[in-house]
Order: C-alpha cells, then structure tokens, then sequence
DNA sequence: CGTTCGATTGAGCTTTCTCAAGCACAGTGG
DNA sequence: CCACTGTGCTTGAGAAAGCTCAATCGAACG
C-alpha cells in the first residue's frame, strides 16, 4: 500500500537540519545524556505536509521514525463501513512511528499544516540498542499511554456527550497550559468537529450541540472555529466528573 | 486504604509451592532462561479468593505481584457516581500488579474463586534488573495491550451492542482455542451479565436481549449461563465487523 | 462577489437505557 | 425430598440520549 503521503516524503531536499525538534517529554531527556538525543535527532530530515495529508496507513511496514515539530496529526482507524475512530492527536514533540510491530497499527493524517523531522526507522533501533535506559524508558512511555488509553475506555464506554466534551477540554486545557504559546486558558481546536467526535464517539452534530450548550452556559467562549477560551474550569471540571 | 483482601492474604500457610503457576505468554519464557523463571514463581505464595472478593482497590499501594493460576478476576474502575467500567479480565497464567507507577490504576476483584501466587513486588524488580531481556520483554507486552486497548476502543467509540457482543465472543472462544480445556466451540463466561455490560459498554439488560437474539438466530447455544456454545462462528464474524 | 466546505441548528427517529415484573436456579432448612 | 428464598438472568414497556437527515449559516478563498 503505496500512499501519496510516501512518495511526497522522497521529494525531500536532502539533508535538512531538523532544528525545531524538540522532546516533549522531559523524562526523556532525563534518562538520556540529552545531547545524544539532539545530535541524533539532528541527523532527521523534515517532511512537510498540508492539511488532510496521510502520512501512513494502517497496515504500512514501519519503515521511519517520526517527531512532529509543527501542526498537528490525527490517527485513526476505519472499519469496513466507513466508520472511524481517532485513537489521538498527535502534538509537536511526540514521537511517532516507534513500534514493535513491522506494521502501523493506525493511519496517520495531518489536520492541519504540520512538519516532521524522520529518520530510519533501523537507525532508531540502533540508538536505542547504544542508549539502553532508553529501553526502560519506552516501556515507560507505553505504561503512561496505556493508563491514558484506560481513561479513555472509561470515557467511551460509560461517560454522555457532555461529559466527553467537558473531558476533552479539560486534558487539552491542561496541555496547552504546559506550553508557551498558550495564553492562560485558550485551547486550541486544530481539529475539525468531525475529528473531535471520531475521538470521542460522537457524532460532529452533538460535539456542535454541547459547544454550542457550553457556549450557552457561559462555561467557554468560542472565538474561532479552532480557538475557545475557558471561562469557568471549575464547572467544567465538575461537568466531566458527574454530567450534573 | 486497606482492604478485606489484603488482610486475607496475609492468613496464607506460609511457603505454600506454586506448582500451578504457569506462563500463559510463550514469548516472556522464550526470553528468559525459563528454569529462572519457574524456580522465582516457585518462592511465590498462594492466595485464594472467592467470588467477589476484591483483591486489591484502584489507589492502593502496588507492593506484589500477581499471577494468577486459577480462575478469573475483573479489572475495573468506578466513577464517583458508581458507574463502572472493566478494563479487562484475568486469565490463568496471566500477570497481575507490573506497574511502573506505585498504585494501582485498577481494582481487581474474583469473579469465580480464584486462586494467585504473589512474590514481592521489590523481589520482581530484582529480578528484571537481573534478567535484562525481561525488560524489552515488559515493553513488548505493553505494546501488545496498547493494541487491544486501541481496537476496544473502536468497539466503545463506534460498534452496535451486536457487534460489541459478536467481538467478544469471538475473542473468548479465539482464546480458548487456545488452552486445552476448550471442546471445540464452547466458550465459559465465569463473569456475570454486569460485567461483561462494564466491559463492553452497555448494560446488562441489553448484553442478555442481544445475547438471546443470537439464541434465537441459532448462532450460540446457551448451555448454562456461564457456558455457550457457538453454532455459526461464520455469521458471528460477519456481524462483528459490519452488523450486517 | 460568488462558491465551497465545514459548522450549526432543527425535527424526527433509532438504539439503547431505565424501570419493573417474572423466571430459573442454587443453596438452605424443614 | 421438597418448599423457601435470594440472587442474577430474562423479558417487556416506556423514556431518553444521541443519531440521521436536512436546511441554514458563515468564514475562507478564488
């Protein structure tokens, strides 16, 4: 399974510095003499994609490894029918691409305007064979998904729209305060509507409804499409605990 | 927060051998010395529970570990308002307490008496820090449950209450194909109605009426409650994928 | 300025849930 | 050995949350 997003990365000028890079993950750097891990990464080149570019399919051999340092991705899977669901967004800094399967277990696509810095995928393997607290700290990071990804059950199985949504706000809240381009509680949407309910199990018109409630309620204010300042966290809060 | 259960284990016959432990992953013994592994789960003592009995609570302190040799236990989380949702179930030979984190994330409670051996959870980490492949091992196991915990979430986000049902039984009867108490197609259900609606999202009501839509459609046999055979795995696949 | 595509809003419908009653079976005691 | 009882399972009827289909709105872009 060739994709368009495949032969677009060959098209790459050769040997780009890759100098936004830049690990999201502290504790990454803390188990790794940190200039290893960006003299490694500065030997990546950059992709760059344009909104709604798939940078892989489900089912494609894991052939590179990926950092986002722009833009944001989706991943996501299809069933036979068309169905979709979005397993998570990925956000400047994330990994991507490392995998202990041959396969990609997700498609990835590019919501909006995005770069990425790649290497292959056997020099990674290399690096980690030379730097092996790295080992121990992949590990670490597949127990900290899985814990999200147990949320997230707990969110689809048993939690009502409102409650997904007030959830959703909250953790994208809460990221975006760890960042600097974050001003107090502005949350960006880069994703669109149909996006945000194939990661939480909706339809985009009651994710529409509920913003459109939250906005109603003075809990947020919408000021883009893709933009929404938090008015009242705390009511949030106590929307995603209890839907009361 | 200390628990019934947890007072229960402390009342075992000390040095009780561990003779029915047993690795349920090939893969964790065809990295190890597989003598080291038996002769460490040979120091193990052994707990039994009953049904219902809680083995340790979401939060408390992880301080053993766990595998099971008989039985089934629940894995699961509560929301302040009671609604619950099972993470999973436990099977003979599974692992029960590897955590990097220093509480459970979940609670564990039989639901058919159980019987566990349990070392330490101090001496497992020697014993990983003493077996070094033990820990690509770790990651590969927790990658393989990110996988699963991907795919249920395509069934909590997106698939019909059939689907849901059809998938899992499907999955139940794949498993039990593969240990040797299986005959052919029947499958044991030792949870209740409840639980398997806490797992897959529904309710109890609606597990039992799609659960007697199958019966009706001649694509299981209700044996017991606790046991069904299946008739038609064929059509049970088609409508796992598509509800066709 | 018109076009297009996603977002929003509305109306009616479907699936699943809730509440409630009846059923089956295992364990208990007469 | 059999009625009694409790618990969990099944089934039914009505309600509700969220979905589908459809119309309108609005911002971005040529």
């Amino acid at each position: 399974m060739l994709t368009p997003a495949k032969r677009h990365l060959e098209d790459l000028p050769a040997d780009h510095p890759c100098a936004g890079c830049k690990v999201r993950d502290k504790a990454v750097c803390g188990v790794l003499d940190c200039a290893d891990l960006t003299s490694f990464k500065s030997l990546g080149r950059t992709v760059r994609l344009s909104s709604g570019q798939v940078l892989f399919h489900e089912g494609d051999p894991v052939s590179r490894v990926f950092t986002l340092t722009t833009g944001t991705l989706k991943l996501y899977n299809l069933l036979a029918d068309g169905r979709c669901h979005v397993a998570g967004f990925v956000s400047p800094g994330d990994f991507l691409g490392i995998s202990m399967d041959d396969e990609h277990v997700f498609s990835a696509e590019a919501v909006e305007a995005s770069q990425l810095c790649w290497f292959p995928r056997t020099r990674f393997d290399g690096f980690v064979e030379d730097h092996s607290p790295m080992e121990r700290e992949l590990y670490r990071m597949a127990a900290h998904e899985l814990a999200s990804a147990h949320q997230q059950m707990m969110l689809l199985g048993r939690k009502t729209a409102i409650e997904r949504l007030a959830t959703f706000l909250i953790v994208l809240a809460g990221r975006a305060a760890g960042t600097s381009d974050s001003v107090g509680t502005m949350v960006q949407l880069p994703m669109s509507r149909s996006d945000i309910a194939d990661y939480l199990g909706l339809t985009k018109e009651t994710v529409s409804r509920v913003l459109s409630s939250f906005r109603r309620d003075h809990l947020i204010r919408l000021c883009s499409v893709h933009q929404i300042e938090i008015l009242e966290l705390r009511r949030l809060e106590l929307l995603a605990a209890s839907g009361a």
